[in-house]
DNA sequence: TTGGACTTATGATATAAATCATTGCAATAC
DNA sequence: GTATTGCAATGATTTATATCATAAGTCCAA
């Protein structure tokens, strides 16, 4: 009989369904085989969950924290993918694939994470009509954002670019109770990084919305004082 | 009984099914049940399969000729995401999510195209399990390719894109029986939106490779002289 | 508590690529 | 046969952003 301990130590996939896209719907029996066959691991702020160019050995689930992917591009320089946060599933376009991760993950925060078994994910696949119709989901949801992405990132101009990180690290943090500044401690390169811009540029880009009001900047928070004229200059399409 | 008339009319799935990935490993079954809810139709060069911002009504099957999809960006500024050719499916990730097109089919040459109902996809889905697991690989394919183009098409300089646009062309529509030249007929403008770059810029770098005679530019055809430094010029991972 | 390693910040300079402008050429229309 | 349009080609100019340089503030460790 499963104890609270063990909720602790290695929670059932049930405890998370709601959260995560991939599970939910999923039959009794399949949570569990998930629940038995995984299990939680500990990532501290800075360490690193799998590394770009290593083979997936399986399926990780985030329980707790947030996550970044990213990958080295020209002259070393790192440019942020995605991020993964709560209940979210991260390795499954290269296990799918069976090709090496192309990005590598890294708490941002510490983080519990889980990690299911290669054979595990892929025998409920080929069984699971709901698993499947799920990943599915997941996977043209990501393709779409990766598209427009790839728009975004390679026709806006900089300031743009950087209101829309900004969108996005809102859309996928939230906003502390103020309603205001943006859940995440991240520094400029690291924001320069989802921009696919330099350290400078960023700075420079945010004290320029700062000065219009747009932003405020106190320590590492960056907080949303005119949303709409954020989006409005960010003209996204959908990360409001 | 099918008759040939019927064949050149409206042909068979099953004499596509070694090119379409998708189709591939469908029962017999299933795959009647496509034939009989599909139509042939013809697009001359130029004409448009579908438009961004409109919602799928169905899928899109080549069956003979060439297409590229692009999007409209800044200033009007067109972007070609992909080409799609003989055997290929289109318009399954604005179906699968449910969502308008978010890029315009357009044919590059005269094109073959067949449609299937969305009904009749969605429901095959549900009840195939290799239609299902089909889909899957299609889809992490195309996320992965997406991927990569992000981190190429920001960061790489313009000379190595062009190098890559044409290594992309390449794969994409061979080489004639002269094994150099590609199998394709684009303006400098389009080539200039699969790099996405401008007319001017494209002109100047196949000129400069021309010049070094990577390249030979005889009318409207492309062809490698050298394709080792092309490729290494491109650094690309993947599209030899 | 001092030194070192980052990070923020800002100015000066360099540079890649866009934009603007012009010309010639080939294909198509009148 | 001439006008018109679209594309290739190239030069001159502009502009956005990267790069280089420096300084001050902050965090952490020894």
């Amino acid at each position: 009989m499963r104890t609270a301990i063990d909720e602790i130590l290695n929670p059932s996939c049930a405890t998370c369904k709601e959260l995560n896209k991939l599970f939910c719907g999923l039959s009794i029996s399949d949570r569990d085989i998930f629940s038995q066959n995984k299990r939680k691991n500990i990532y501290k702020k800075g360490q690193v969950i799998y590394y770009e160019g290593n083979y997936p050995q399986g399926l990780f689930c985030i329980y707790s924290g947030k996550i970044k992917i990213s990958t080295i591009g020209r002259k070393g320089k790192e440019q942020i993918v995605k991020f993964k946060g709560r209940g979210e599933v991260l390795g499954y376009r290269a296990l799918l694939n069976d090709e090496p991760y192309n990005a590598t993950a890294t708490a941002i925060s510490d983080c519990e994470v889980c990690h299911i078994s290669k054979n595990t994910f892929l025998e409920t696949l080929e069984k699971s009509k709901n698993l499947s119709l799920n990943t599915i989901r997941l996977l043209s949801n990501d393709l779409k954002e990766s598209e427009q992405k790839l728009i975004n990132l390679s026709q806006k101009p900089v300031k743009e670019r950087v209101a829309e990180a900004l969108l996005l690290l809102k859309k996928h943090f939230g906003l502390e109770k103020d309603g205001k500044t943006i859940e995440v401690n991240l520094t400029r390169r690291e924001i320069g990084e989802i921009a696919g811009i330099t350290t400078e540029t960023t700075i420079r880009i945010l004290s320029e919305l700062s000065k219009e009001k747009i932003l405020r900047l106190t320590d590492k928070k960056i907080s949303i004082m005119n949303l709409q004229q954020l989006v409005k200059i960010g003209n996204n399409n959908s990360n409001i």
